[in-house]
DNA sequence: GATGAATGAGCTTTCATTCAT
DNA sequence: GATGAATGAAAGCTCATTCAT
């Protein structure tokens, strides 16, 4: 009962970030379902209780999770744009950048918050829907105005953001660090892919 | 024997099919560690043990509907290469529309391959690996193809392919049926977005 | 649900033949709550159904089985006796006899008369315990004999009787086919110690 | 929390003592794979959850009850024959006097580790071995002195201490307390017996 | 801030048994 | 004589959660 076999992976700070630590690398591995809460405790290097004093419930940890991901993704995707130049081509580039970056340094977030959306109670679904429709709109908005503008020529201007979007997200589920490629030029790659699909014309 | 009471969902032919049939559902909806094999028993109008009769294990009944999905997909592709003419730019088109027209008209069933994959057990993912590579396999052929003949000018085929499926898959996540767009304009709009990131030039 | 691994051990004539075969088998090394009664039904190579055919349940097929190994060796108890000189010292070597000759050549079944009597049910084992009393009683009236004849001098007739029964049941367990000793040899030994338990002086 | 619904027969100090209490008194009376783990937790007064606290599975409760078992009466063994003179007969007889002691004293404990180790899991099994065959070699050792010495005159010594051995033994089957025998001329009856076996002249 | 002990509900799976054919 | 399909009950075990300390 009280033997611990292996090290606990992420002992670092207080509780509070042992906690959110293992979580993450659980939920992204197993799901939520496939998680057990003695699992993260576990991993995170503290008892059972210890986790209920940080978090009333197992859903409240997904929750918070999840809203975490989702705030520190918008946030990104909003700084990038505000340094980005008032143009369609350069603001989807940014948005580009900005997702790829994200999809690849936290890869984990990124798994989780594509996968266990569906796992959230209606009620956290609700409350969170908000902040993934903002984010969605900031793509729409770039590929109407480059549209409008006549930069791009897509004629299904949801498909084509659709699309994007999935092709960047798909990177967490492919790519493997270190396997030869710098990031930067992973996003120059998707980059022009995402013109090719508004079909930007310079 | 011939009453049944609650509301079986699915009370067809025999009990193996009722079982299927109920499983795909339900595993669509909440994935693999969210269905108990109660539900799905209930939901096949069987008891739970008639499950057992048929699957040795909810592994099994899992590895089962998968291999069955990825074998139905991976003959409506080879299907639809086989009648495309033999020219890189038809060939991307036949895949694109057998991918489409499968993740609308078996929605649940994408879904369920799309997420359940990470749930089977080693032994029963490794058998089952092949069979997704090949899929892989002929999109990456055309590609390749494509670039070679100098039809497609894309210079990351890689990338291009898996842009394009992701693209193609995440329709199953989105598609509401009755929607108010037709099959074939769908898959139009998506042969158009594919032939894009290949940068195919006519 | 149609392959059977491994072939049926016990394909002998009937059907009820089968079963009981198998019965003993499995019954002995795994004990009767150990064994279901599928696996007896696999390892006589008949379905589940055919089972109740001959044996209305498991229970009656513990008590029939029992039945029989009790009688058989009653029998061969009786036997022994009758053929035996009327000396109180040469029917205890018959009774030794025929039990280490029964032990050693029935094993599957000494070993379930010996600890599967816990789980026939009260009826049954009311039924039964005549059986086992008779078998104890031939032992306990040689012994008696032995005692009032003065060939045996044991102060304690109950505790040799049940030390002599202990010892040559026994040999079920430890004995292995083939272990370099011969069969008379072995019950020659047992007699001698039989006759030393009972303090026989020629 | 202090309030007991049922009847828990064993409320005895903490959970630990209460489960293998319990254990022992329902596994002696209906062997391992008759006695549920809900069956313990009921008679211990507790919930099954908790059962699992302190053991992680009914075969680690199994060996752990058996391991305590065995080592007890080898320890009582051990310290009897530490304790007797130095002489082939009287070692014997601290022998007997520790089994039969044991024997009636335990019969609950005797009864389990004749009758379940054939439920231990090879890994158990294996792991206890050890310590049954250090018990046998106790008695192995003592008659092979006697005989070297001339104490005792059996021709066959295996046979010999099997069958002290299995007289000893079977006395927790048969035994009744309150049978109006005490327990000093108990074992000075199995004394006699085993020197009777081993043929000892005095 | 944290723990050890406990619980009730639920999980996957297996059981003995039944019944129409 | 025998089978395939099904069932309700119960098995071993894990779950999220609670609570006194």
């Amino acid at each position: 009962m009280t033997e611990r076999r292996g090290a606990p992976t992420i002992p670092r700070g207080g509780g509070r970030d042992a906690i959110t630590g293992a979580a993450r690398e659980i939920l992204s591995e197993r799901g939520y379902h496939g998680t057990s809460i003695r699992d993260i405790a576990k991993r995170a290097g503290l008892s059972l209780s210890a986790l209920y004093y940080w978090h009333p419930s197992k859903q409240h940890l997904l929750a918070a999770l999840i809203e975490d991901i989702t705030h520190d993704y918008f946030q990104r995707c909003d700084l990038a744009l505000r340094e980005a130049a008032d143009d369609p081509a350069e603001k989807l580039r940014a948005l580009v950048r900005a997702t790829v970056e994200y999809r690849v340094s936290r890869r984990v977030e990124s798994n989780i918050s594509a996968l266990e959306w569906r796992n959230l109670e209606p009620a956290n679904r609700e409350r969170l829907d908000g902040l993934r429709h903002a984010a969605t709109q900031l793509w729409a908005d770039i590929v109407a105005d480059g549209v409008a503008s006549g930069d791009f020529h897509c004629a299904h201007p949801d498909d084509a953001r659709r699309s994007i979007i999935a092709a960047c997200n798909a990177i967490a589920q492919w790519y493997e660090p270190g396997g030869g490629i710098t990031l930067p030029e992973l996003v120059e790659r998707y980059c022009a892919i995402a013109l090719r699909v508004v079909d930007h014309r310079g």
